[in-house]
DNA sequence: CTCCTATCCTGCGAGC
DNA sequence: TGCTCGCAGGATAGGA
């Protein structure tokens, strides 16, 4: 589920509730996630405080006030949220803070990624570049289609080239660059690197503001749905009419991953 | 190298 | 109503 407008949402509104606060409390109820949670999981992270929270891709780093790091990632259907006590299925793992703020960590299919590391993680050193960063410019993406003949679409959701797009926004970004997601990255014309460039920042930045979509199980940091899934343009529209030119919208599936592009407004 | 497929897991909607 | 099938926002180990 999370892309990068989830995540960063998720951010957003769990700072200021984890701000400062200590660990008082860790239960694991549910260790199997995507990789096994660690079984000293809970007793490294008690008792320690966070200092800040960060967003790299669509990991999220707790950083903790001495150099360690408390990493998360939500893989498909990870939501993080603070809530009240008492606990729903697929609940696995609980944290209390110092004022008595309950974190829970819920995910139905368990694709989630959760360690304590005790300085940068270093798996996010493969990460490539952050589509918000000032390093996602057209040099860059003209560098990373140079000789590729993978599917653009499949090149947008590499996570070692650009960390953070998923599905939904590699599909919506391509709509409004007016470029197919089947086109080979080679044979991309400047031009049209660069509106994928522009693209990108729009529609990230939009969906942030609108606390991001919720296709069925995404809530941010205090439980709330978002928004943009109202206002996607192609992202599961196949058969409909397209926002801009009422041709109809069609699916394809690329890499494994189905995709969705306006036949008449993208070539 | 580079790219694609299958796989992990649960839930849900479509079709029968 | 209840069953089976296919598909779902991600990442990655394999094979071609």
């Amino acid at each position: 589920m999370p892309e990068l407008p989830e995540v960063e949402t998720i951010r957003r509104t769990l700072l200021p509730r984890v701000l400062g606060r200590g660990v008082v409390a860790v239960r694991v109820r549910e260790a199997r996630l995507r990789a096994p949670v660690p079984a000293d999981f809970a007793a490294r992270l008690v008792g320690r405080n966070v200092a800040d929270l960060r967003r790299v891709g669509k990991y999220l780093l707790f950083d903790l006030d001495d150099g360690g790091v408390w990493l998360v990632h939500l893989g498909m259907t990870g939501c993080l949220a603070t809530r009240s006590p008492g606990h729903a299925r697929h609940d696995h793992i609980h944290l209390e803070f110092s004022d008595g703020t309950q974190l829970v960590y819920n995910d139905p299919r368990r694709f989630g990624l959760m360690r304590v590391a005790d300085g940068y993680p270093e798996e996010l050193s493969a990460l490539g570049i952050d589509p918000l960063s000032p390093g996602y410019s057209c040099e860059y993406l003209r560098d990373a289609c140079r000789g590729r003949a993978r599917p653009i679409k499949t090149l947008l959701m590499d996570q070692a080239i650009v960390a953070g797009l998923g599905n939904i926004y590699a599909s919506e970004i391509l709509f409004h660059s007016g470029v197919r997601p089947s086109r080979r990255a080679a044979t991309l014309r400047r031009r049209e690197i660069e509106r994928i460039r522009t693209a990108t920042g729009a529609v990230l930045e939009r969906a942030i503001r609108k606390g991001g979509s919720s296709i069925s199980d995404y809530r941010d940091g205090e439980g709330r749905s978002g928004y943009f899934q109202l206002e996607l343009d192609v992202y599961d529209r196949r058969g409909q009419a397209c926002h801009k030119c009422g041709a109809t919208i069609r699916g394809r599936v690329l890499s494994g991953r189905s995709s969705f592009y306006c036949p008449s407004c993208q070539k």
